[in-house]
RNA sequence: ACAGAAUACCGAUUGGUCGUAUAUUAAAAUAUAAGGAAAGUCCGGGCAACACAGGGAAGGAUAGUCGUUAACGACGACCAGGUGUGAACCUAGGGAAAGUGCCACAGAAACUAUACCGCCAUUAAUUGGUAAGGGUGAAAAGAGUGGUUUAAGAGACUACAGCUACUUAUGGUGACAUUUGUAGGAGGUAAACCCUAUCCGUUGCAAGGAAGAUGAAUUUUUAUUUAUAAAAGAAGUUUCCCGCUUUAUUAUUCAUCGUUUAAUCCGCUUGAGUUUGUAAGCAAUUACAGACCUAGAUAGAUGACCAAUGUCCUUAUCUGUAAAAAGAUUAGGAUACAGAACCCGGCUUAUAGGUAUUCUGUUAUU
RNA sequence: GGCGCCUUGGCGGAGUGGUUACGCAGAGGUCUGCAAAACCUUUUACACCGGUUCAAUUCCGGUAGGCGCCU
């Protein structure tokens, strides 16, 4: 799991990011992301819907792996950054660890080049 | 050996790298960190608010007996009925002789029956007797078998067996069992309404409490008196009525703004707690003594990756044997159900694979 | 987390202890020069598993799926 500091806190912020924020699209999951001038520690969460699976063993697993894979990549996200990761389908527990891992990092990499061509920070 | 019955239990282990939460601490570091069902929320209790938990009506739950328990619709032992060759299992198992309703279709008739065919008597038609037999139906004058009586028949009468109500005696705390006598002769359904007995106040930790700023609102009458009393109204308590509480300016309600790296803190984990031993009891369980402290998140911690071992299944080879069983090696596969959210006692449902104890039936051998 | 409700053909929607109405949709026919409308015929259902009962969609218990309310 991450460290309770890069979590969000509150309902507002969370809103935020989604009305304002950038999305991009895979197959199974979406990312989207919003840089704000005041902060000083990016903030990351995982949503994975009840409607996904119902069990709370599965929705935990994946939850655990995705935010895994973010704490080790730390190093590529800016430094007040907030991002939303929204799963979709219960096939991403069946991805293997490398795979999932090249999937994120390329979609925040996109992400990040698009957020410096349109300069869209708050 | 095969096929079963019951009860109790386990449900992976070790190492490496990188992490999360809480506690201790200045920091580093150390310690601890998910289940048998944490699940469903089907019952019961603690705890909190409302009045200290009060009265009546309505409503709901349960239903053999005795016990266990904080309590229960749970559990234990026993009784009765049913199922099974048996070990055992199942049962909302009070009342139909308080009252009401319902019993489709078929059938003559579905409940104080009054006869469709049949049998007998009598006739021109018919009418009368009869509940043995047939047919309908889930259920049919509902006490079976043998005999007597008769025009034909029938508890109309009798012998034996059995049922219901009351009753005698013995055993048992009791349900009840065995038993004595008298009387009786028309069904089912209460998981239909209902009656009887017992129990239940309502809401639920999103309960409830603490932590900002500004503004507005907080009634009327009477009496004495100039701040008290009484009455009405209003608000709260809710399934309804009664009753109760408040009528406050350091308070309550409403509106707007602010706080968004405090959307926080308390409640929150020492408890009908865990465990060892002894004693009581058939058992559920209880008593006493010793030791121990063992998760506490809040966009929600308890993990991710890698390696090895264990267990089980399948394939092949070897050992082994009359044939099996069993053992060794190789390769491949599987390793379940499932995630604390205030806390406990049960119930129900899901679960790869495995272990132990007691017992039953069948077959074979001694 | 807690509390409550629902499930009937392809869709909507009545009903109730005795084998389920109706409307729209689908298929075929009549009418018409051809269509529409109208009329006639027809296909497809009580979420699943147990219990009570002679008989259950209905009554009772459990399971599954769906929906709403409370900060």
């Amino acid at each position: 799991m991450i460290a309770k500091k890069y979590r969000f806190h509150g309902q507002k912020s969370l809103n935020e990011t989604y009305k304002r924020g950038i999305t991009l699209y895979e197959k199974d999951f979406s990312i989207k992301s919003l840089t704000k001038t005041r902060q000083q520690i990016p903030r990351f969460a995982v949503v994975v819907s009840k409607k996904v699976s119902k069990k709370a063993v599965i929705r935990n697993k994946i939850r655990r792996k995705i935010y895994e894979i973010i704490r080790t990549n730390l190093n590529i996200i800016k430094e007040n950054q907030n991002l939303i990761i929204t799963v979709f389908k219960e096939d991403v527990l069946n991805i293997e660890h490398k795979k999932l891992n090249k999937k994120i990092t390329n979609l925040i990499k996109k992400i990040n080049n698009q957020e410096d061509k349109t300069n869209k920070t708050i």
